[in-house]
DNA sequence: ATGAAAGCGCTAACAT
DNA sequence: ATGTTAGCGCTTTCAT
């Protein structure tokens, strides 16, 4: 490979292959009319000269620019960031996002945006003016704004709206919330739990709803009620000791416990331990999302995977079949969870055959 | 705000404004030679019409990307994503680095880069071809790799190196490894403390050696012996496990512990409680980066940030005075860091005044 | 102080 | 199957 100073462009391509422009163009994007003969010819001096086509000129004549935008909300974001809790929502969207597009020779760049400013559409605008990505990523709570969702419509941009089962414009991705809430207290009855709470979080956060009510499901087709087991919280460590509280200070307090996700799950078992209810042998305990300070509560938390990368690279492989005038998926795409079995969960007491 | 469809380019601009091109390029960036009454006009149609300057065709007619690289280790990267143990250096780069760019209209693209891989080169080029970034921060180990450094030094762009005290080519950016162990050394001194060992991270990494200097230096300031006081780790859980029982099982054992890293001082935490050592009552203990985990361990563990937001943010300043052809710095930049007190430093066991 | 022309690297549209 | 032409949006000359 022959290193220059002044980057090698198409035109050096087809000096050396002895061919037009076009046709090493022709060669790059894979497309049709040319002669394998022709075509090896071309890939040879590309592969000697180590030449990469340029985005900005790719851009330029009209084609693609070969970019996703990831966006998140921009407060929310700085706060996990600089509170240095160990979220790791970003680091998982790269991780999923980022591998996908290198798989197809396109490149995320992640952008922060002000949702509930004024100014939305100026950020939104600007960074598709600066950029022209081939497509955009949004997630909650971008995904369900109205505003958002209309200005891209109206930009004819592929977008993807993760976490959102709103009909609309865009495409809408999710992770099955409810599903996985089923698998989770499924888990806990097999175990022989009867008494199952459930710990909601946010009405602000449509998916709170679709958590509960995988619970109420799988509570209901095993024929057990769940009266005075659900206690509202708000995704906060206060809300969830607020609610942890509510359900063991009952007399018949319930042998396992489920939180909407894991701060307040953490929540709980503080509370448990202030009550001197052990967790799992009194009270077994399945967060949602699991996050990474599952690892470092005592015990470790059993935990509903919130499947953030595997979501994100669906959602860039949605918008690359899109720019491929592939036709979008017809019905709402779902993104399956797992559990991730820890330490948290035991048959409940006085349950024969632990 | 007028919003089309179509994007709105310079001529636009141009024509609502009754100007050339090149005028209102010239109010874009600020050149001079342009009356503030038409500066003015131009400036006006600008924002009405929303418009936005293309950075694909900037980058195409010779003038700036606004776009810089930051580039990590693939592997170390992916397994740290994959492990989800809150390491969040990652977004700190982003928390420092993005922020920084957005006030100068830049952005920053983060790229994974495989160090030890032969084609270490071929990968470097194709995302400095496809990109053309107007600077590229790199991360160790790439800061040191001297086929990387003499390649960006080739194809002349600025390029910061963070974590490096060598010389050569591309600006070096440092946090502060020796002061701040100096500090942290200092920090247990003044409490009372006379034995203070010291778990020592990979000869791989310069920066445990930096880290070492600072302990011996403030210690022998202080008129303190070291003897017996250096444990050798590796910056991994285990090796911190090794070191710590190395350090505490010794009949004259140190009241307090420096540990290289977060894991070891975990590592070293689980160690004390082993061995039935109080932490702090008995053995203090200060960990360095100040990752997550300190805030989920029994105590919270008083450590010394690694400033990476900040550092990260400094490189963007440097490569973007590089560009604008102001002088780099004339010597090493060095970032320096915190110490963030939590509760696992008390006095010395039976010293006065505690 | 302003404008006009040329060209950056690439691809779409149109030849051949 | 291949080549030629025009043009993307902007900045750099080079006029005026």
């Amino acid at each position: 490979m022959v290193r220059r100073r002044q980057a090698v462009t198409i035109k050096h391509v087809a000096a050396d292959a002895g061919v037009s422009l076009q046709t090493v163009s022709r060669v790059i994007n894979n497309e049709p009319n040319v002669r394998p003969e022709m075509k090896e010819r071309v890939q040879a001096a590309i592969d000697k000269l180590g030449y990469v086509p340029s985005i900005a000129a790719q851009r330029m004549s009209g084609s693609r620019s070969y970019l996703i935008l990831a966006i998140n909300d921009r407060d929310r974001t700085i706060a996990d960031w600089r509170a240095r809790l160990g979220t790791d929502w970003v680091d998982q969207m790269l991780l999923g996002g980022m591998l996908k597009c290198a798989e197809h020779g396109y490149r995320m760049i992640f952008e922060l945006v002000d949702t509930h400013s004024d100014h939305v559409e100026r950020e939104l605008l600007g960074a598709i003016a600066a950029l022209r990505p081939d497509g955009i990523i949004l997630t909650p709570p971008h995904s369900d704004n109205p505003q958002i969702v209309a200005l891209l419509d109206e930009q004819e941009i592929p977008f993807v709206r993760i976490g959102s089962k709103q009909n609309g414009a865009g495409i809408p991705v999710s992770m099955d919330d409810e599903g996985s809430a089923c698998q989770a207290t499924g888990y806990l009855i097999e175990r022989g739990h009867k008494a199952i709470g459930f710990i909601a979080g946010s009405n602000e956060y449509e998916l709170s709803g679709w958590r509960v009510d995988g619970w109420r499901k799988e509570m209901a087709q095993a024929g057990l009620a769940t009266d005075g087991l659900l206690a509202e919280g708000d995704f906060s460590f206060a809300s969830g000791e607020a609610a942890a509280r509510e359900l063991l200070d009952r007399a018949d307090r319930p042998s396992a416990i489920i939180a909407s996700n894991d701060q307040m799950a953490l929540a709980t078992l503080e509370v448990a331990r202030s009550l001197g209810i052990a967790v799992p042998q009194d009270l077994s305990l399945i967060s949602f999302d699991n996050t990474p300070l599952v690892h470092f509560t005592q015990p470790p938390l059993t935990a509903v995977d919130q499947p953030i990368a595997a979501t994100t690279a669906k959602a860039v492989e949605l918008i690359i079949a899109a720019r491929n005038a592939e036709p979008a998926p017809a019905r709402l795409t779902i993104v399956p969870a797992t559990i991730v079995e820890r330490d948290s969960v035991a048959p409940p007491p006085g349950h024969a055959g632990g």
